[in-house]
DNA sequence: GCCAGGTGGTACAGTCTTGAATTAGTTCCA
DNA sequence: TGGAACTAATTCAAGACTGTACCACCTGGC
């Protein structure tokens, strides 16, 4: 049977709208817009703004708008980096890595009820064959 | 090795991004914004503004705004729907059917390019995976 | 040191999105 | 037939998003 991209692409991309659906109200009550989640979970790895816009793909603004309200909602603070001055490194507070890993926990369970139909070994499956497709094109 | 929900997530979700964004200046040369394109693809099967708000999982008034666009744009127009008069139903042009098909094409290209790195197998299960996830909490 | 060209982050204004209210049509029951 | 309750689609105003312009700072060459 041929796979279609396309097809492939649709059942992707619906699969995550039920999923991030599914669990935006329990985000709500932790206190974090989706959008705002997306950010908070990434600054751990990309501690400056213009690393989150690129990492997440989102404009700049954008990111500017959500660290303004994580901050002001006590989940995270920014510091004058050192090394740049121009530079904002932004630290989690502890409120804020509390509301990560709620918000991750929560995502995880709905994914992982929906994942917890297929065996485990398609879920290994699964993880390669999407790291594989996530590569830069060579 | 334990595969976590919460990372698997992720993956997913950068993986459309990335598909995406190369794709978008394909799609703004056919003439289609990303959001007009999806419900352009799914007027075929769900012709009517709200079953295109449901199956898309996008609000009513963001439909409307949508087909205003895509009807001013010659890809598709409205009629009044013989059985329920309360209902506007879309009717794709055969403008509308080309830049479907060439948006369809556009995003399978680059999808099926990621895709072609992995096995006709894998394809298959990754198929199979998703629409097991898919499926509604029983 | 000084300048030119570049990057990091933000502000603002215009655009896009969407919840709530509205209008139109349907259904059903008395 | 009349009206209450419902659904389809739209409008509109408020809020969210983001392109552009901007300022501060960095870097490299002179």
């Amino acid at each position: 049977m041929a796979v279609d991209g396309a097809q492939l692409w649709t059942l992707n991309q619906r699969l995550l709208s039920v999923v991030m659906d599914a669990c935006s109200t329990e985000l709500g009550e932790i206190g974090l817009e989706t959008k705002e989640f997306f950010v908070l979970a990434e600054v751990a790895a990309s501690p400056y703004p213009a690393e989150l816009a690129a990492a997440l793909m989102i404009p700049k603004a954008s990111v500017t708008v959500y660290v303004r309200n994580l901050v002001a909602k006590g989940f995270m603070r920014r510091e004058i980096d050192d090394e740049d001055l121009r530079r904002h490194r932004l630290i989690l507070t502890d409120a804020g890595e509390a509301a990560r890993d709620r918000a991750l926990s929560a995502l995880a369970a709905e994914f992982d009820r929906r994942l917890a139909r297929i065996t485990p070994q398609d879920r290994t499956e699964l993880r390669r064959i999407l790291l594989e497709m996530l590569k830069s094109p060579q």
